[in-house]
DNA sequence: TATGACGTTTACGTCAACGTCAACTTTGTA
DNA sequence: TACAAAGTTGACGTTGACGTAAACGTCATA
């Protein structure tokens, strides 16, 4: 590979053009514990692997989850430190947030249906009220 | 029809109870427009239409939209006021909101996957450390 | 060298979505 | 009739998720 390879490193505003945030945010987060980057300087550094947390956070958001939410999960995938217990409660973890996410299956299904049916009624609306 | 009809009205705190809320959400809902019980005397009468829409409202922020997502999203199933122009813009709403919807359907997918390999990682760390 | 682009910290501001009193009325019921 | 339960209207407080502004450091380059 001796061509294109992927960038191995991000600036802060990197990630801010790449999704559409501000710089602010992504401090925020970093505040909030979601975010380590490394320092070059005083100035912060992004890796692949902060780049990927970042785009989980954001999917999280997309979610409805709270950043608090986010870390948890993101945390799931980093076993880290492995004790027997933190590993039940992460299972339970888990399990909660699969629920969640079935629920919410089941609300964007049954709110889609209902989109359906709003627009046929003003697609017939239109018909009988207009020939446009 | 004459043993076990299905009520017609509620009070405020029968609300509360079936959806595990307080009457302070509630009147939060009411004045933001979201909600216009009728009064009996001083106190606010529920239709099973009010309980509809409270219930379109909780469904609204378990997907992460704001209240007043759900206020136009809701204000979509009652056309009232149709003038071929917002008829349209309705048309549109309903589109954007389904873009939105998919590409959450999309996160959650791909979220559920992640949640699946983690805990993939989870039993068998376990199998690993101990033999419980 | 100075001007601009980009970075930093600190700190107060804002907005949505309620929580939490306080002070009061209305309505059964003991 | 008195008192508890459930209702009401303010109005200020809180939390999460940032916005915004001030004051400053670090380079490249004109």
């Amino acid at each position: 590979m001796h061509s294109s390879t992927v960038a191995v490193e991000y600036s802060i505003s990197d990630l801010c053009k790449e999704f559409d945030i501000t710089t602010r945010t992504i401090r925020h987060y970093e505040d909030l514990g979601l975010l380590n980057p490394s320092r070059r300087g005083q100035s912060r550094v992004y890796t692949p692997s902060d780049r990927t947390r970042l785009r989980l956070i954001l999917r999280g958001k997309r979610l409805g989850l709270s950043l608090e939410d986010s870390r948890q999960i993101i945390d799931m995938y980093e076993p880290g430190k492995t004790n027997i217990d933190q590993l039940n409660t992460l299972i339970d973890a888990i399990r909660v947030q699969r629920t969640k996410l079935n629920q919410q299956l089941d609300d964007i299904s049954k709110l889609l249906k209902d989109l359906n049916d709003a627009e046929a009624n003003c697609v017939i609306a239109l018909k009988t009220n207009g020939q446009n």
